[in-house]
RNA sequence: UGGGCUAUCGCCAAGCGGUAAGGCACAGGACUUUGACUCCUGCAUUUCGUUGGUUCGAAUCCAACUAGCCCAG
């Protein structure tokens, strides 16, 4: 019989490399790719700590490669990234919503278009380092299953059914532990990489300044004002901005104040204390399912993360019938943010999730 | 321009003769494949509106000046 194809994307780091090492021993044929994506060519020499999309990537990557012996090819997708992540990162900022780049780049450029490039190569499935488990379910549905540590199901949530069924993850099965302790065994070049953090296509991290430089609208300068109505001051603009926010608001109250809102109409950002940031319920759209194919109408009992480092709520999932689900937490959850993605979990699987209205 | 009160770090504010608390803000770091949150560290040593005086010693007492506030006008 002859071997699955399967193409790992790799980043660089020590997580893809050990992948592609895995999927390896598990007698697949192996091919590395790594994807362009937002590096300038000219820039594209070296950076220290890039993390998963950084400029060492290509070289680090490379030396991987090399070492185990596999074909490595490097493919271009910047347009697709440019489209899909950094443009919808600017525009969700200038909207007053609070995005988050790395989800719509799994979706739509890490797994979207990297799939359909690898199908054209002959590849049969596409393979990452990131720690999730895909499983198959007995009503034939596929979902991710959550690790025990550094669990990365949160930024996979919005893969679809197509793509899971091609998706490998090897990774998932370990702990990063373990996995950095393979790299090591085998020799890998990337065994002590830094893990990745922060906006990879911001590497100064400076988001405001890099969204002025993309678009030619900004929202201007406004007012913060309080619970009540009361101005307390005047605002950057919108987009230096985010729910639950206490640095950066130059407000001095005597006692420590948060972002509560933001108003994209009246350019306002509210304030209030801390007690003011906490919410018992959320509206989200753009739906995605997992381990269902929908809620038709009913609810369900489900713990939701609504950011990445998140523990997990428990709350009920309510089908609102017209694209959009509500969700009731049993506790009021702090700084339930407009743009950020809530993922349903039922115990250790994905159910599904969506962007918070 | 009569009487009273107050002037301490960007903001608020302790201090009441013995050699400048604290909170907020701010900066840096940690944490983190998003933004945040959180945590750690730093942050008025010729300085307490100015100028003199009393004292071994004053931000703390006295005087004048300056500024702001309040009450009478």
């Amino acid at each position: 019989m002859e071997k699955k194809k399967v193409v790992v994307g790799m980043s660089g780091g020590v997580d893809s490399s050990v992948a592609a090492w895995l999927l390896q021993e598990q007698g697949y044929e192996v091919m590395g790719v790594t994807m362009e994506i937002w590096q300038e060519e000219e820039n594209l020499v070296q950076e220290e700590d890039g993390g998963c999309c950084g400029l060492s990537a290509v070289e680090d990557a490379r030396r991987v490669a090399w070492k185990l012996g596999i074909p490595y090819y490097v493919m271009n997708f910047r347009r697709e990234f440019k489209e899909h992540v950094m443009d919808y990162f600017v525009s969700e900022y200038i909207n007053g919503r609070t995005p988050n780049p790395c989800i719509a780049c799994n979706r739509y450029v890490k797994w979207e278009s990297l799939l359909k490039r690898s199908m054209a190569i002959g590849a049969d499935y596409i393979a990452t380092g990131h720690y999730a488990r895909v499983r198959k379910l007995p009503n034939g549905r596929y979902t991710l299953k959550r690790c025990a540590q550094k669990d990365q199901t949160y930024a996979l949530y919005n893969l679809t059914q197509e793509q899971l069924s091609r998706t490998l993850m090897p990774v998932g099965e370990y702990t990063k532990d373990e996995v950095r302790g393979m790299a090591e065994h085998l020799g890998l070049p990337v065994a002590n990489k830094k893990d990745s953090q922060e906006i990879c296509f911001i590497p100064d991290h400076d988001y405001a300044r890099f969204i002025e430089e993309q678009s030619s609208q900004m929202p201007p300068p406004g007012n913060f004002v309080d619970v009540e109505g009361n101005v307390l001051g005047r605002h950057k603009g919108i987009i230096h901005y985010t729910i639950g926010q206490r640095k950066g608001l130059n407000l001095s109250m005597g006692h420590p104040i948060f972002v509560k809102e933001i108003r994209p109409l009246t350019n306002e950002v509210v304030i209030g204390e801390s007690k003011d940031v906490f919410t018992n319920s959320l509206r989200c759209s753009n739906l995605n399912w997992m381990a269902i194919d929908g809620l038709h109408g009913a609810s369900m009992e489900v713990t939701a993360k609504i950011r990445y480092s998140h523990e997990g709520a428990e709350c009920l999932v309510k089908d609102t019938g017209d694209g959009t689900a509500e969700c009731v937490f049993q506790k009021p959850q702090r700084a339930v943010t407009p743009g950020q993605a809530v993922v349903f979990y039922d115990g250790d699987y994905v159910v599904g999730g969506g962007t918070i209205l």
